[in-house]
DNA sequence: TTGTAGGCGTTATCAT
DNA sequence: ATGATAACGCCTACAA
């Protein structure tokens, strides 16, 4: 692999000039440029990278963590990330957190020895303090997770404004009796907490007493929603509604739901978060909350860029819309 | 960020030493071993992989082209792959080529400097030559896609025989108007020339003949098979059946063919590819061949792992089974 | 406008 | 068993 040197010896010019041409310096004469170029073209020559960020470059390379892949939220996320970072001239390297806080540790730590310029985190697994260490060596940012502190940048939605008018919707649509289902907890303070409230919020307007046997935590996947229609199913008294935390949980109450015979949204209506790709699928198609998922990715590069250029900048939140999709589910 | 000389005078060593230790190389005295790790930890070192990439060392760090990661089959092949690499030490760099010859070429090149160790290629974008041109930097292998070359080992699977058993499947129902949908070309040369050969077969052992109009080309996405359905129904000869070249567009298919009230599978049976998940969230239930995701990750990693290992290895073709899943929608 | 020299952090070679 | 030193490829003072 052909290196600085060869290209300063095959256009008979110094290790500095092909440099200077490499990153744009001036005081370069354009004869002496055309040669350089000329040179690396003949060799493919490409600098390495690993010189450049041993020297101190910048990587124009952002870390993304995301907790799988395979979630089709991140991974549309992710992609939305990459094309406005793209556009940016910066690359993008993916880490997949497995929700493990080791894994989620040695993603960060390669802003200590640069490889990457900055991190966004889509969710985080360990606690502030021991992620805000590593705001020393780079720029760290949130974006759809958050917390409490005002250290880091953060790309909120509100999602207790999303739940709001979520419950809200199946409260206007007439219903009284709704189950609540969550990826985090139902607490103050855990995983979750904003929608919790917003959840909260609209059925005490409403004047309606939760049932905390509606209330299902830890749900995640297409199998925990089916699960979760199941136990439904056992109960006496039942809900005639459920507000999910995401449109694969409700996916998985739909498809149960049909198999049991059950017709929805008549018998069951059903809403989701986040707008997935599935949410059209399923039959009948999925009223959800849409989070905008392009949208966090332009604003996420934007911000990212701004603060690698510009260090001393202020840090702030950034509040985007959350909206009602209303489909046939409900 | 402390380096190797802040850890060599911390615990009184030279930084010889301490790279000793680092590589767990023998000739160190356990006490002085000790000593290192101490102050390793003392100071939260971590190995910088510019310095020892630029070094000339192995990254453990296997590179994977996909087209797009919001592709949920190269998700989940991308997962099986980070799955597998990580139990063997090896890190996993993701790159979308985005179906772009110069993004792939971009990649490819992290090759020539070493970020990467080796890349798996789970598509081709380029000409065989131009990607052959780089095995002399590092082992390329190709899983899921595949070239008539022997130069670099290939996971793949009996595509031809997936279309043929689909297709048969579509035969042994009933059907002898068949139509077709393939993300590639329906020539002897283009993508997704096995599974056309696969699908002749079998129509041609059952005495069928391919009707030129029930044939469609560069299909992908749920969308496309949306599209795919309005042309059918605009036709005054209707096929009775569809094979498709993914789940998504015989996704595509279903949902619109719901909406324009066709019964499946009476009306029309569709068979899918991949078994993604989206194939038991539709209803009818999608049938489909399905790909082995998990065994291509392990074997690909595998495979690549040996090659890193032993660069005179024996380069050979694995071939991975392929089934077909039958569902509702047929 | 161009070139020389030093150092980023690591490991391999050669001494001791 | 341990240590000094050179080299990987690049960029940037500094010098010319």
């Amino acid at each position: 692999m052909a290196n600085i040197s060869d290209v300063a010896k095959l256009s008979g010019l110094s290790k500095t000039t092909v440099s200077r041409v490499i990153n744009n310096h001036p005081y370069v004469s354009d004869k002496k440029r055309e040669q350089v170029l000329k040179a690396m073209k003949e060799l493919g020559y490409i600098p390495n990278p690993s010189a450049r960020r041993l020297r101190g470059q910048l990587t124009t390379t952002i870390g993304v963590i995301v907790p799988r892949i395979v979630n089709p939220f991140f991974a549309h996320l992710i992609n939305s990330i990459e094309q406005a970072a793209s556009e940016k001239g910066y690359q993008v390297l993916i880490g997949q957190s497995y929700e493990d806080k080791e894994k989620e540790v040695a993603f960060l730590n390669l802003l200590k020895t640069k490889q990457v310029d900055g991190i966004i985190m889509t969710s985080t697994e360990n606690d502030w303090n021991v992620i805000e260490s590593y705001i020393e060596y780079g720029p760290i940012m949130l974006c759809n997770d958050y917390v409490n502190q005002e250290i880091a940048p953060m790309i909120r939605l509100n999602q207790a404004k999303g739940a709001y008018i979520g419950a809200n919707h199946l409260i206007e649509r007439g219903h009284r009796k709704i189950a609540y289902c969550t990826g985090g907890l139902f607490d103050e303070q855990g995983k979750g907490k904003d929608r919790n409230r917003g959840f909260q919020k609209a059925l005490s307007e409403a004047g309606i007493k939760i049932n905390p046997k509606w209330i299902f935590i830890d749900q995640h996947t297409i199998e925990d929603g089916k699960h979760v229609l199941r136990q439904i199913l056992e109960m006496e008294d039942r809900p005639t509604a459920i507000f999910t935390g995401s449109d694969e949980v409700a996916g998985g109450i739909v498809i149960a739901a049909k198999e049991k015979g059950l017709t929805i949204p008549n018998d069951l209506a059903v809403i989701g978060f986040d707008d997935q790709p599935i949410a059209e699928i399923l039959d009948p198609k999925l009223t959800t909350i849409r989070q905008p998922v392009d949208l966090m990715g332009e604003k996420s590069i934007e911000v990212m860029i701004e603060m690698l250029e510009n260090p001393e900048m202020e840090i702030r939140n950034y509040d985007l819309p959350i909206e009602l999709i209303v489909r046939q589910s409900t």
